[in-house]
DNA sequence: TAGATTGTTAATCGATTAACAATC
DNA sequence: TAGATTGTTAATCGATTAACAATC
């Protein structure tokens, strides 16, 4: 008997353990003059998890050198409706042309305001272990927004050595540099046993966006936003659909 | 303006981009009467996607010799409501007692065998770069069901290259290995423009199950089902709840 | 038995989709 | 203008929660 499957792409969306189910509106410079009496309006975590996939779908669009996209055409390349698109974007303001659609780069700029990828931020790398040095290593993250700004671990046998061209700090400076240098971001890639603590640090070092790859539901605050890196989970969910 | 952030760590849950939004009940053996009945019902995505989660609150309840366990003192521990818990048990049968909760052991056995983690899972890897090295050597995946047994690279620079005391297989050859070796599972971490590709000959392979590390919605057939990991998307939605 | 906690149903909540008037 | 496509509302669908009878 086999499973169903409904192969719906972006249902192949942001499946991150998330710790934030809607967030109110909090952007600050006009983005259109619907937006302002939007302001206080809470947008849904999932239309949040979303924009990334759209950002990206636009920017292959503009390597593409395509001036314009309908939201029919940018939904097929994504995989979700074409009204879920447009009442995702509705969320945010009117971006589009009737009869004309979206222009790619006004949209795909548009959206990275929103998500506040038109800046850099800093992170701070927790857990210098083999999967530490791979994420330290790790050459996603450049063409994002996100830089690795502070490794750190608690073995005083690493501390000092250099990977890609940062050495590893002792955990014990972990709050003042994230302090010193108004860190908002963190990355969590201790073992499981240790990753509470570090959390804990990374909050009292001011964090508000931790990226958790340890295998353990992270105790935080409110204003902190988690999401988790679990592939053991993901692969274990997966092999339920698995026939024979 | 800071954002609403009610922290409700299990929705702190998977976050995969998921291929499968529900499915049918596919255990052949008895786990209890009821099962049986329900046989054909379609069991909600979302659903299947937390239980992996509850087996690894319960392999740590296990570790403290605890011998049972209430859905509230569970679900405190998730950071989930209770209800949701017994509901979401509910879909595969009955295993608690009234009055007495769960015997630990075997709640999480039954769920490990929903799941199908009672037996090992062989996996290709595909995409030997710097990421696909520390796949291949990332410990995280021996304590579960999933095994890497092939590593596989279109690169013949680096074909033959043993890593973690085994070759990688030039990409020709994928298609063979996982016939000749029942392999269902396979994980991409190859560059983005191959990694469509690399799903195509997975499928042609037999793959059942993607691990998909490359920022792509791959197209797969219904029968496969594909989880995302994407760290740069985390990141990217969490921005927006960053202030300042 | 009395107390506790399950399993399940119905109510609520929230997200997706369909439809269409507005408008480029 | 006529055709196309947006932005938005209402209808639908699905998931979560609350409540409680069943039962250990």
């Amino acid at each position: 008997m086999p499973a169903i499957a409904r192969t719906n792409p972006i249902d192949q969306l942001p499946e991150t353990r998330d710790v934030r189910p809607s967030a109110k509106f909090g952007i600050d410079m006009d983005l259109d003059d619907e937006v302002d009496e939007l302001a206080q309006l809470s947008i849904p975590d999932v239309v949040i998890r979303r924009l990334p996939i759209y950002v990206r779908t636009l920017h292959s669009l503009l390597e593409k050198n395509e001036p314009s996209v309908s939201s029919e055409e940018l939904a097929r390349l994504i995989g979700v409706t074409a009204a879920q698109i447009r009442r995702d974007l509705s969320y945010f303001g009117k971006f589009g042309k009737q009869g004309k659609g979206y222009d790619v780069g006004y949209l795909s700029n548009t959206i990275e305001r929103i998500l506040k990828l038109d800046r850099t931020w800093d992170m701070v790398l927790c857990g210098m272990g083999k999967l530490g040095h791979a994420i330290a290593n790790y050459r996603g993250f450049t063409r994002s927004s996100f830089v690795i700004a502070g490794l750190f671990d608690t073995d005083s046998d690493v501390v000092g050595e250099m990977v890609n061209d940062m050495p590893i700090q002792p955990m014990a400076d972990l709050v003042k540099v994230m302090r010193e240098n108004h860190i908002s971001v963190g990355i969590i890639a201790t073992p499981r046993k240790n990753a509470q603590e570090t959390a804990d640090l990374m909050v009292e070092g001011g964090v508000q966006a931790i990226l958790n790859y340890a295998p353990v539901i992270l105790r935080v605050p409110d204003h902190v936003t988690v999401r988790e890196i679990d592939p053991v989970s993901a692969l274990q969910s997966m092999s339920y659909y698995i026939n024979e």
